[in-house]
DNA sequence: TTGCTTTTGTAACAAAAATTTCCATGCTGT
DNA sequence: ACAGCATGGAAATTTTTGTTACAAAAGCAA
């Protein structure tokens, strides 16, 4: 009766909305889809059935029951779902030249970006944020910043302002090879502050893996995909980067590290406040010992 | 023959690995998979030719040649890839239950960061936006990327994209004294991208000025303030970054140089997944030749 | 050009998958 | 207790899918 209702979500949405009404063995591999998102669904029937621990057939009685045709067709939409989020550059030719664009391109644009903004914060566990500010906030541990390929503009973006804000403050960058000299004293009391999406680098996960060993706190800021970093990090930011169509946007996680900045300056505003002074008196003493151009 | 090493690794370096010893044809799925990875490759065979435009037995070959003994057994490797990343913290959090509190700090934040960017595009010229996109798509110009104190993230966000996506693509750094080298050969078919935000900083003011002087087109992105910059610019983008308490927001001009990204992208698609997919060819060589660990 | 090798697609075939049928089991209400 | 009904699985059936053999096409050397 509401099909026409529920057709139009996701397929996680449309088991929530149904589990009430399964059965108690189809709603085991209901909820073994949901835990197993979405992969367990793109496994065969059988796979699927043996996961869940019940029959062939059950299988089908549920995704029928979710209002799908076939057991194709279900899986047809789950790669759907699955291929939306994961769209990179290279994958489709721009939707202009398909469809006649509707508002002007920024003006898109810029709600996509919003889109993404306001999700990923909304879904963002409160909790580790505040975590990651006290981290961040602790004058004696030492504050190690790390970026990918891309993501390296984000490091130096929350370095150029941590460094601001607090002593103790390094960038990881040049060459892959001369990382490890960092690793040699990062200890049980400091951070390392790792950003890497989709694409994710070897040699990023690498160190962030030895940094974890040697006893330092690895806080992760990455996509929906989730960086194998997560493995040994202790907070995990993970925020929507994907964009209907074309590359990727960095806009929620520049938002989330500003607004890290944010609440680190207005908690520790004290201590920070002095520290500028600090640093506008220097540099005036600099500048005014320079020539004149 | 060195199967035992590369089947340790994951799908995608697999194929980074090979891609220099596959076929014309077979290259073709191999480069799609990667643009849609790993959907494209849970897909059917018939399915996953379709994208690629070749044939099943291609597509088999192809397998084949990574090492898999079926097809089925690749895409059981792709979703073992894909449920391991899956299971990560973020498994944990409920996703679209309950939605966290409106008045928190990270929401009122957000909301600032929001209205910032929307407010800045609504006001943003359409045509001068499409002119700075015409400029930065001409391949016959150099372009030249430079920041100020905090903006250089700025620069290197912009800088990172546009070297993808097009040739003669340089940035501006290290210490002030050795920027007067890029100014040598700088002429009337190069543009000067600036970012230049309040405490406008003197150094960077007076490069844009010389390079305008030398003929360069200057492209500014600036806060309402608008920088002394803008007096020798040819097209000048000014943004909010005020935020209602604390330090200074880059959303705006951040989500400004991601669409300035993406109309690129979109408008000279053709050009620029050439080149990404050469750039893809050339990775995948230098990686392949890398020492082992 | 000619002949040889490599590459790629067509079509037939075998294997595996999804689907249906049908029967056993357990629960509910009289 | 026993009919009636809902539920779930084994096995048979049908459909789809992966696979292979083979021939056409393309590239290349002499």
């Amino acid at each position: 009766m509401d099909d026409s209702e529920s057709s139009s979500r996701s397929v996680a949405a449309r088991i929530r909305r149904r589990l009430g009404r399964l059965t108690p063995t189809e709603r085991r591999p209901a909820l073994t889809l949901l835990a197993n998102y979405p992969v367990a669904g793109l496994e065969t029937v059988a796979q699927f059935a043996a996961r869940a621990n019940v029959s062939g057939p059950t299988i089908l009685r549920l995704i029928a029951k979710l209002g799908f045709d076939s057991y194709p067709d279900f899986q047809q939409a789950l790669r759907d779902e699955l291929e939306l989020r994961l769209q990179t550059p290279l994958a489709k030719a721009p939707p202009e030249s398909s469809h006649p664009p509707q508002g002007d391109f920024l003006s898109t644009y810029t709600r996509a970006i919003i889109e993404n903004i306001e999700a990923s914060i909304a879904d963002l566990p409160r909790a580790e944020f505040e975590a990651a500010v006290a981290l961040l906030a602790d004058p004696r541990r030492r504050i190690l910043l790390l970026g990918g390929r891309f993501t390296s503009s984000l490091a130096i973006h929350l370095y150029l302002h941590l460094r601001e804000l607090r002593p103790r403050v390094q960038l990881v960058e040049g060459q892959t090879a001369t990382w490890v000299e960092h690793l040699l004293d990062l200890g049980r009391n400091d951070v390392l502050v790792v950003f890497d999406i989709r694409r994710f680098q070897e040699d990023v996960v690498l160190f962030a893996r030895e940094a974890a060993a040697g006893g330092a706190h690895v806080l992760l800021f990455t996509d929906t995909w989730v960086s194998p970093v997560a493995a040994v990090a202790h907070h995990v930011f993970s925020v929507r980067t994907t964009m209907p169509s074309s590359w990727e946007s960095f806009a929620a996680l520049s938002a989330l590290s500003e607004a890290l900045i944010a609440r680190l300056h207005a908690q520790h505003w004290k201590d920070s406040k002095r520290r500028m002074e600090k640093l506008e008196l220097l540099r005036a003493h600099l500048s005014a010992e320079e020539p004149r151009p």
